[in-house]
DNA sequence: CAACTGCGAAAAATCGATTTATCGAATTAA
DNA sequence: TTAATTCGATAAATCGATTTTTCGCAGTTG
């Protein structure tokens, strides 16, 4: 019984030297790969690793250094592919390097956000990836500042003066989305939007409206934003149409900025029984793999995530190895899926209706 | 410079003793809330500790015990609303009690699973919620026993002689899907799934065939497999309506267990332009939030994912803590929730296609 | 008054690795 | 032959906590 307790313990670099024949310290240097050693030591060490099955303590292994070999990736949310592809990727590029990653939700919370981030540093990481909830200005960003932390921030940011930034290129995107838009004719859209992530919303906004005024002067754009939560958005769009329907002059198409906006707005034209693209066109920023099933697809600005997450943890490590120089703010592109939800304005039913009837 | 340097550097236990004019063990003791400490001692050392800022290293902290104050967790997959909110959850419950939650993803290989588990077993965490790829007898689970681990298994499990179970009671919410497909007349049902996940597919099959069975001896239930990956579904699933098309004798329902099924269903009735519910009815298991603001609005099976998460940590907890016994194999209860996707078959469509409002 | 009991706190051992300082033997140079 | 290098490896310090052991002092007791 006992024994059998002994040999669940696992064997530590001491048992593997007095196995070897050597010290501790020639075998963490063989493990180490330092040339120093004699062929012959280093044969034997490898021998009992082999066959004590040792494998070294990571926790112990950290000890020593001021940086640990983890990273730390702090999301608003884990229920959303985006979010959820990000951790996977960034997981897989941590791993890469041999370091651990741990994945922590802020709940779309900035109070949360800095508890996790005192949390992390407790743990000595030696690098985040912070995903904001609101904006690089947060609690969060400052907290990092003030501890002399190394981080990457992403997604719901533009530039900072203190760490490097890594997001999609929304403006562009956008602008994208104003081409086609206005290119199918046509003049009065909405767009839909989350006040909390100013910097970002005004980015995509501000690529949409000017790309579009550029194209037709005459396009009207109406904003409807909900500050803090998703909820209130509902009420929000239902005025907001009720309005337009009383007055006659309502948009044929809408852009929403962010997914849940997407959802939102999809529901309640099937509250009013109105059908993309016949009655109202539809384009979503973030796509999402139920959006090409559905009647109609909806058209999606397709985040590069596994660039982003590619190229945050390259610029993070880069951090970490020490490297100077000032942040550097980087946008990658978009990709724009024009899917069905996207038509002309008053166009009839193509074939089959979109939904038929 | 220098100067800064230091104190970028955190203090340690021996900083806040010396403040305190005590030692590091009674520093110690009085954040453990050891009682024998003078009174005013214990006030030193909460001043000192208010002073310098200083927090617990839990790296530090974790070296001397066998179990370390972490919790690994192995989903297949980060990308689906399911697994995002689970790691969420179980994230939320390690951490009301003081563990850190590593999370991992096995990307739906049984290989990476181990690979994964080795890894966390490296780190000598003090548990395990694993939720395997297959089933309870893959080589992770094997792993585990090997190795004297503590884990929990959930989701794609129904039992195992070595470790609890947690997951979703298939069986009773299939059961419950038969009653209503049958009740609304269907005699014809194909049933979609992942052969792979043979046990839970299995429960699933069954609740929902004995139950449609003992209602209907006459029904007729159809059932299409794919193995390992997704993709042949699509294959697989054009094959079959092609030839129950050809004669002449297609189902009218169509049940998925899984929520993959149910997007490929969808997109294959897109493809040959069938609506739910007039052409065809679904029900897929395990909701997801666009389900309900589709045209029409997908019924489906919903996972208490909070129960599952909250009784897999409480379960673990207790055998970190020692507890003995039998594992036992819990079973929560599903909702159902029947939205327009399902009606009776050959039905016309009602007002508006049955999505007006 | 010596021995005993307790209390509170300090000293030291421990966890499992890494890294620096040290040391002995073999080799080379003077 | 002796001193100076060089090489390989070991002993010891270190990281930052926790836990066990030891110790000094005050108060009791026989």
């Amino acid at each position: 019984m006992a024994q059998q307790e002994v040999q669940r313990q696992r064997p530590s670099i001491h048992d593997v030297a007095s196995h070897a024949g050597v010290s501790a310290a020639t075998v963490s240097k063989v493990l180490a790969g330092v040339t120093t050693v004699k062929p012959e030591n280093a044969q034997r060490v490898l021998d009992a690793v082999e066959l004590l099955g040792y494998r070294v303590d990571p926790l112990a292994s950290d000890m020593r250094r001021a940086k640990r070999r983890i990273i730390g990736a702090i999301m608003p949310e884990f229920e959303s592919e985006f979010f959820g592809q990000m951790v996977s990727e960034l997981e897989g590029f941590a791993e890469q390097r041999g370091y651990t990653l741990v994945a922590a939700s802020s709940r779309e919370s900035e109070a949360r956000e800095k508890e996790i981030l005192a949390r992390m540093h407790d743990w000595r990481v030696a690098g985040v990836v912070l995903a904001p909830v609101r904006n690089e200005h947060g609690p969060a960003a400052g907290f990092m500042k003030a501890n002399g932390m190394t981080g990457v921030l992403i997604d719901r940011v533009l530039a900072d003066d203190a760490f490097d930034t890594v997001s999609a290129d929304s403006a562009a995107a956008s602008a994208e989305v104003a081409r086609a838009l206005v290119g199918q004719g046509h003049r009065h859209i909405l767009v839909v939007g989350l006040g909390q992530q100013a910097a970002t919303v005004r980015a995509r906004l501000e690529g949409f409206r000017n790309t579009a005024l550029d194209l037709a002067p005459d396009v009207r754009i109406d904003v409807v934003l909900c500050e803090s939560d998703v909820e209130p958005l509902r009420t929000l769009l239902r005025d907001y149409f009720s309005k337009r329907e009383a007055g006659g002059d309502r948009p044929t198409a809408v852009y929403s900025l962010f997914l849940k906006g997407t959802l939102v707005a999809l529901s309640e034209f099937r509250r009013r029984g109105w059908h993309c693209p016949n009655d109202i066109s539809l384009v979503g920023f973030d796509d999402a793999e139920w959006m090409q099933v559905t009647w109609p697809a909806i058209a999606a600005v397709v985040q590069p995530v596994r660039e982003i997450a590619g190229n945050a943890m390259e610029v993070l490590f880069r951090r970490i190895e020490g490297e100077g120089g000032p942040p550097r703010a980087r946008l990658e592109p978009c990709k724009v899926l024009m899917r069905e939800s996207v038509g002309s304005p008053g166009s009839v039913p193509h074939s089959g209706g979109g939904d038929r009837q």
